[in-house]
DNA sequence: ACCGTGACGGCGA
DNA sequence: TTCGCCGCCACGG
Protein backbone atom coordinates (compact mmCIF):
# COMPACT_ATOMS: atom_id res chain seq x y z
CA UNK A 1 0.00 0.00 0.00
CA UNK A 2 1.20 3.35 -0.38
CA UNK A 3 2.32 5.39 1.95
CA UNK A 4 0.18 8.76 3.05
CA UNK A 5 1.42 11.68 2.28
CA UNK A 6 1.60 14.49 5.21
CA UNK A 7 -1.37 16.11 4.15
CA UNK A 8 -3.31 12.83 4.72
CA UNK A 9 -1.65 12.19 7.62
CA UNK A 10 -3.47 15.73 9.05
CA UNK A 11 -6.55 14.79 7.78
CA UNK A 12 -6.50 11.14 9.56
CA UNK A 13 -5.35 12.58 12.68
CA UNK A 14 -8.08 15.28 13.22
CA UNK A 15 -10.61 13.21 11.70
CA UNK A 16 -9.77 10.36 14.57
CA UNK A 17 -10.39 13.39 17.15
CA UNK A 18 -14.12 13.03 16.31
CA UNK A 19 -16.02 11.47 19.14
CA UNK A 20 -18.45 8.96 18.66
CA UNK A 21 -21.91 9.91 18.17
CA UNK A 22 -20.62 12.97 16.49
CA UNK A 23 -20.60 14.56 12.93
CA UNK A 24 -18.31 17.13 10.88
CA UNK A 25 -18.30 18.67 7.78
CA UNK A 26 -15.20 18.34 5.10
CA UNK A 27 -15.24 21.99 5.58
CA UNK A 28 -14.97 22.20 9.21
CA UNK A 29 -12.24 19.44 9.49
CA UNK A 30 -10.38 21.60 6.76
CA UNK A 31 -10.74 24.30 8.91
CA UNK A 32 -9.05 22.11 11.63
CA UNK A 33 -5.75 21.22 9.45
CA UNK A 34 -5.45 24.55 8.23
CA UNK A 35 -6.97 24.10 4.38
CA UNK A 36 -8.36 25.94 2.34
CA UNK A 37 -10.46 22.86 0.55
CA UNK A 38 -12.53 20.68 2.02
CA UNK A 39 -12.58 19.04 -1.87
CA UNK A 40 -8.94 18.61 -0.85
CA UNK A 41 -10.24 16.90 2.33
CA UNK A 42 -12.39 14.83 0.83
CA UNK A 43 -9.95 13.32 -1.73
CA UNK A 44 -7.76 12.47 1.34
CA UNK A 45 -10.53 10.36 3.18
CA UNK A 46 -11.67 8.91 -0.01
CA UNK A 47 -8.36 6.77 -0.08
CA UNK A 48 -8.08 6.58 3.51
CA UNK A 49 -6.63 2.61 3.99
CA UNK A 50 -7.85 2.62 7.71
CA UNK A 51 -11.07 3.10 7.45
CA UNK A 52 -13.38 2.94 9.76
CA UNK A 53 -10.71 2.72 11.73
CA UNK A 54 -10.28 6.62 11.42
CA UNK A 55 -14.10 7.21 11.87
CA UNK A 56 -14.43 8.87 7.83
CA UNK A 57 -18.15 7.97 8.33
CA UNK A 58 -18.52 11.15 10.53
CA UNK A 59 -17.64 13.61 8.04
CA UNK A 60 -20.63 14.75 5.96
CA UNK A 61 -21.10 17.83 3.76
CA UNK A 62 -22.13 21.38 5.02
CA UNK A 63 -25.65 20.55 4.01
CA UNK A 64 -26.18 17.61 5.96
CA UNK A 65 -26.56 15.40 3.14
CA UNK A 66 -24.20 12.04 3.99
CA UNK A 67 -21.59 12.74 0.91
CA UNK A 68 -19.50 9.60 -0.11
CA UNK A 69 -18.05 6.76 1.61
CA UNK A 70 -15.45 3.94 -0.07
CA UNK A 71 -15.25 6.52 -3.15
CA UNK A 72 -18.89 6.48 -3.73
CA UNK A 73 -21.70 8.96 -3.81
CA UNK A 74 -24.51 6.83 -3.25
CA UNK A 75 -25.21 3.11 -2.98
CA UNK A 76 -24.84 0.34 -0.77
CA UNK A 77 -21.23 1.96 0.28
CA UNK A 78 -23.51 5.08 1.53
CA UNK A 79 -26.13 3.08 3.11
CA UNK A 80 -23.42 1.22 5.23
CA UNK A 81 -22.16 4.60 6.40
CA UNK A 82 -26.14 5.87 7.42
CA UNK A 83 -26.18 2.61 9.49
CA UNK A 84 -22.75 3.48 11.14
CA UNK A 85 -24.07 6.57 12.05
CA UNK A 86 -27.34 5.73 13.41
CA UNK A 87 -25.87 2.87 15.52
CA UNK A 88 -24.02 6.01 17.09
CA UNK A 89 -26.93 7.80 17.80
CA UNK A 90 -27.23 10.39 15.02
CA UNK A 91 -30.97 10.96 13.25
CA UNK A 92 -31.95 11.35 10.25
CA UNK A 93 -34.40 12.53 8.02
CA UNK A 94 -36.92 11.13 5.69
CA UNK A 95 -34.50 13.07 2.93
CA UNK A 96 -31.77 11.37 4.26
CA UNK A 97 -30.16 14.20 5.97
CA UNK A 98 -28.23 14.28 9.42
CA UNK A 99 -31.15 15.77 11.61
CA UNK A 100 -29.11 15.68 15.20
CA UNK A 101 -26.10 14.09 16.52
CA UNK A 102 -26.33 12.03 19.43
CA UNK A 103 -29.09 13.74 20.94
CA UNK A 104 -26.77 15.49 23.64
CA UNK A 105 -26.98 19.02 25.29
CA UNK A 106 -24.99 20.59 21.85
CA UNK A 107 -28.02 19.41 19.73
CA UNK A 108 -30.05 22.35 21.57
CA UNK A 109 -26.55 24.51 21.05
CA UNK A 110 -27.26 23.71 17.21
CA UNK A 111 -30.47 25.64 16.97
CA UNK A 112 -32.18 24.39 14.21
C1' DA B 1 5.86 20.46 -15.00
C1' DC B 2 0.96 20.31 -17.04
C1' DC B 3 -3.75 18.70 -17.04
C1' DG B 4 -7.87 16.40 -15.58
C1' DT B 5 -10.46 14.57 -11.65
C1' DG B 6 -12.93 14.59 -7.28
C1' DA B 7 -16.21 11.60 -0.33
C1' DC B 8 -16.79 19.93 -1.22
C1' DG B 9 -18.63 24.82 -0.41
C1' DG B 10 -20.67 29.25 -1.31
C1' DC B 11 -23.42 32.19 -4.14
C1' DG B 12 -26.44 33.75 -7.69
C1' DA B 13 -30.47 32.49 -10.73
C1' DT C 1 -35.84 25.93 -1.84
C1' DT C 2 -33.43 23.47 -5.57
C1' DC C 3 -29.98 23.68 -9.48
C1' DG C 4 -25.90 25.07 -11.67
C1' DC C 5 -21.48 27.35 -12.01
C1' DC C 6 -17.14 28.49 -10.33
C1' DG C 7 -13.39 28.46 -6.97
C1' DC C 8 -10.65 25.71 -3.97
C1' DC C 9 -6.45 22.01 -3.10
C1' DA C 10 -4.13 17.69 -3.39
C1' DC C 11 -2.97 13.66 -6.38
C1' DG C 12 -2.18 10.55 -10.24
C1' DG C 13 -1.18 9.87 -15.04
Amino acid sequence: MKTPSTFQKKVYDACRHIPCGKVVTYGQLAREINCGSARAVGQALRVNPFAPEVPCHRVIKSDRSLGGFYGHKSGPEIDRKRRLLEKEGVAFDTAGKVLKESGWEFSLAKGK
